[in-house]
DNA sequence: TTGCAAATGTTATAATGTTGCAAATTCTTC
DNA sequence: GAAGAATTTGCAACATTATAACATTTGCAA
């Protein structure tokens, strides 16, 4: 089990990254949408670090499985784990991040950390119905909306308290 | 007076960018900070666009000036005038903006139009608000609030509305 | 089994952003 | 006003992120 670059809440994140997957393949099935091996692996690596990857990091493993990768490859599976919700990409990092909502269509919020580097996906509704609220305000009609929060998880704020 | 591209509300534009300058000297002059020549002119450059404009765009129209500049040189004057809250950078569209609350520190709320470009800031405490009590809720210390959204300004619906 | 659409491989290149160091400028202090 | 410190700029090279274009292969269906 490993243990290591937790989000918030500790858990057993080889079984995590199972779930997403077994979540993965049930969505797409019932799409019919691909999920091909460069695809499920992509999404795999992307789980499996809870701290937003980029696409190069990504290309560097597949190069190390013995894949035989260029950009195209991963911004590819990127994309299309994007079309299905199953990653999202943090404009901020430029890097990407497993969706823990995956298959409901939504604009996730998420919570950054400068220390550790942990991503936090969010669910507001508050936030979301002010968003839409100040949006219409002005006459605008949003279509995405990405919120995205640096600051200190809260294990960081610990130890930052006794530096 | 230039008409194009405004946001909104229309208005003079010339005026507006003089008025944005205006206020980014005495900013500047009163925090001791030096609006250089370069500085300035990026500065005036972004503001003379309402559209976000990306850092070789500004590049490229200091060349023109006859100005012997590389990218730092942009790079450099942005962050600066980053730094000092003139402009923010829009980072779903790589490209900055000028800043319509400069001097006062605050996270803008961006409603960028997908069909004319053009970006609205915004401050809208209800949803600084809730995005503030939904990270507390997480125990995260929020110190940069990131919020893009992209849609159809009023205008642009219109236009889709008749297509 | 042929034909089509989707997915992948491959090469090259575009777009965005940074590092490091030297030269010039501005500010400070005497 | 001159010496020295700090900030700003010039400049070259390079790093990172992302896309274009076209050929090839694969999966699926008629």
């Amino acid at each position: 089990m490993s243990t290591s670059a937790l989000p918030y809440r500790p858990h057993n994140h080889d079984a995590c990254v199972a779930q997403a997957l077994a979540d993965a393949r049930a969505i797409c099935q019932q799409r019919n949408a691909r999920l091909t091996p460069t695809r499920e692996r992509v999404l795999e690596l992307i789980w499996q670090s809870h701290k937003p990857l980029g696409a190069y990091d990504v290309l560097a493993v597949l190069t190390e499985d013995g894949h035989n990768a260029a950009p195209p490859t991963v911004y590819r599976a990127l994309d299309f784990l994007q079309q299905h919700g199953l990653v999202h990409r943090i404009a901020s990092l430029n890097a990407f991040v497993g969706c823990t909502h995956a298959g409901k269509h939504h604009n996730g919020m998420f919570l950054i950390c400068r220390s550790c580097g942990n991503v936090l996906e969010l669910t507001a509704p508050n936030v979301a119905k002010a968003v839409s609220e100040a949006a219409s305000a002005e006459g605008f009609q949003p279509e995405d909306v990405m919120i995205e929060i640096a600051g200190l998880c809260p294990a960081c704020r610990a130890g930052a308290a006794h530096d």
